[in-house]
DNA sequence: GCAAAATCTTAATCTTGATTAAGAAATGAG
DNA sequence: CTCATTTCTTAATCAAGATTAAGATTTTGC
């Protein structure tokens, strides 16, 4: 299950074998079943994951009780509270297994032994929080540029696959609609 | 005014003076009037500019021709189109600066180079980038989880001077509420 | 100092999508 | 296989904030 890892890695740095070896030794493998948690909110975060394969959703519960998801990570995704890691600070969010998902964790202590190991995963970890950061600042676009119902056609479009893998309501709650609403949307497509 | 940057850094990781002065040549000072831009829709974008003094908005322009402010950029914040960077692909904003505003650019290609000579610096870009990425998670909360009142208030909590220093309308803007709408709710405060 | 441009306010009407409620369909555990 | 839980749909009513329009105020360039 490094291989994917490393694949990932590669894309940005080249590895000597034997660095991919010591990598190898700063990550747990964690193979989750559906609903499982990865972190709680109150909970110190304190690893980011590492998306092998499945699904897993960040959400945070809101004042009125019901909740919201802000992101998803699918395989070959990083997944963490970046906040709470920055500012040592509990955290807001959940963040769970959507269906049967396997992990890799990195422990932000351990993320620094690695670090001083092989720096030029400095360059890596780097390039990840920029793509994703890009990412997150179109998303702020489509969020103010278009209604549900354009979302989530873009979405579809963009995700073919995954519309069939979560909940309808799960999808709801990361477009930031009901999932009622998100029912009369389709409804209309038919 | 490398004096501001560097001292930046060092919250994050320690140059020689050395090393502080080879940093120096790779960067560009600029200094702009209100309303010059950085960047405009259809460009590639092919630097990061770190705001010394002042203030820059990063905004696009919607379908229906508004425009809706993604970002602002104050004192110490590192602002650029990362989607654009990391793609290479025309950028679909517009780097502005609000009022009279000092700042370093930083271009891709000079940026490599820094790196090359200095590279702890990659731990320090890393940081500024999770940081911000954190931002923007926290970002994606408040604005499903609060009103267009509610964001106004917690936004002149957290940045008191700052909403003196822009115009109202950018303000609504940022939050993603008409400015009539946002006047309505100043009108009821007092 | 004055005209033009930029910004802010008020108020009426209209839209999108929320809320509520209830039932239908699908999935899952034992 | 079957009952319980989870998920999805439909429809009525409701609310937040958009839109439109107009006038007031402030700022800026010359």
């Amino acid at each position: 299950m490094f291989a994917t890892l490393i694949k990932h890695i590669s894309k940005y740095v080249t590895l000597t074998p034997d660095e991919q070896e010591i990598l190898t030794t700063y990550f747990k493998y964690e193979e989750l079943s559906k609903k499982q948690y990865l972190l709680s909110e109150g909970e110190k975060c304190t690893a980011q994951y590492f998306v092998v394969q499945g699904c897993l959703r960040m959400y945070f519960i809101k004042e009125n009780g019901s909740e919201h998801i802000v992101q998803f990570g699918i395989d070959n995704w990083w997944l963490s509270d970046y906040m709470s890691i920055e500012m040592q600070s509990p955290s807001k969010f959940y963040i769970q297994a959507v269906e049967r998902t396997q992990v890799l964790k990195l422990s932000i202590t351990d993320q620094q032994r690695l670090l001083e190991r092989i720096p030029k995963l400095e360059h890596y970890f780097m390039r990840v929080m920029q793509k994703a950061f890009g990412a997150f600042q179109m998303r702020i676009c489509y969020l103010f540029d278009m209604s549900g119902e354009e979302q989530y056609n873009l979405f579809v479009d963009r995700f073919p696959g995954f519309v069939q893998r979560v909940p309808q309501y799960m999808l709801a709650s990361y477009l930031g609609v009901t999932p009622e609403f998100l029912s009369k949307i389709r409804g209309k497509k038919r």
